[in-house]
DNA sequence: AAAAAATACTAATAAGTGTTAGTTTTGCCA
DNA sequence: TGGCAAAACTAACACTTATTAGTATTTTTT
């Protein structure tokens, strides 16, 4: 009956997207029916279809957009002429900055590609391990110019990340903290630490 | 037909949140089913019924269990006279000991308390709001008595909240680092940093 | 205005869910 | 050994799920 709305919200297999990361973000992939995020849009289940080709095919672009939009800074760093430092500090912003512009795709892929089907999910990890791995270069790189200190820097790449891929409950504070101050917080604090 | 076994591992309540939190940790709550839960110890899904309340049941004990756990540390360390660098130490070492000794509970209660019923699920957010603002009591006074930078306390505590209930994608690297360098390389990293 | 394409609908399916009822089996204690 | 409680079983319920088939309606194109 009610055509989904495309007017100013790109195309509509966009505007499913959207609604599905909201969705999938606030009660989980599983927990969430293709009616629950059909009525979001004033249509009904099966009408989706029209769109999309499985529930599952939903969760998959979203987790591997957001995976290509990390992979892409990362090439884009390591091309860089930047210091170990300084690539650091653009990958930690580029999260922080991720978090901010596109909190429920990213969240979702952080917490929801478990459910991903069988290839995909090898496909992610594969992807999320590369990444990693470049991570830790940068790190020894910086270790081995003494910039950094004489870390494992498989240590600290995974306390990184574990650490800005979960700032995702900054979002119950957004708003309070500028995104510039954030930036500059967390990324000071990972770097330099917080004792005198 | 079989019986579930207890001989050594605890009454049967026990047994079955021992399976319960392992399964909900690889495959998450809502796709975890009972029949599925029932099979890991050979009985039938009704069968469980003579030990448990509800599926939600189960979820509510592990979580509760764990955040007990941590509010009594906080407890113990507010009380204590270490000073605030010493505190957070202590807070940080512990969190890593949990993810080590303690691993599927502590994942699923960081990663599935969503799916706790209303009033659970209130609680337990209470319950954590509670101890991050202690946390963040903590960074002040260390901040108030120039032991810190004079740093955003609530950024701070979020950064280091979200560094370690992420930490437990160091499971995979188990054995490959012993707890201690573990411990130690993730605390001095979040106190001071990683430059020279 | 007619034809074509896109997209909505309803109805139905097969599989899976947590849970209850009622019954049988098991294992311990008198 | 007989009895009793604990704990297993089977059968069934009332829902919910993703998805398909077939059809009607809306929108776009000609």
């Amino acid at each position: 009956m009610a055509k989904i709305k495309t007017l100013t919200n790109g195309t509509k297999k966009e505007v499913i997207l959207k609604n599905a990361a909201l969705l999938f973000r606030k009660n989980g992939f599983k927990a969430t029916s293709l009616r629950e995020l059909a009525e979001t849009m004033h249509i009904e289940a099966p009408s989706l279809y029209n769109h999309i080709g499985s529930k599952g095919e939903l969760l998959q672009e979203i987790c591997f957009t957001v995976g290509k939009d990390f992979t892409a800074k990362m090439e884009t760093v390591l091309a860089s002429k930047e210091d170990s430092e300084e690539k650091i500090k653009t990958l930690v912003q580029f999260h922080i900055q991720k978090i901010y512009t596109d909190f429920d795709n990213v969240f979702v892929s952080n917490h929801e590609w478990k459910h991903l089907q069988k290839k995909q999910l090898s496909d992610f990890l594969k992807q999320r391990k590369q990444y990693e791995n470049n991570f830790i270069a940068i790190v020894q790189h910086g270790v081995k110019e003494k910039i950094f200190k004489p870390l494992n820097p498989q240590v600290v790449v995974l306390t990184i990340l574990s650490a800005v891929r979960g700032l995702e409950f900054l979002h119950s504070h957004i708003n309070e903290f500028s995104l510039a101050k954030l930036e500059e917080g967390v990324t000071q604090h990972l770097l330099t630490g917080i004792t005198k």
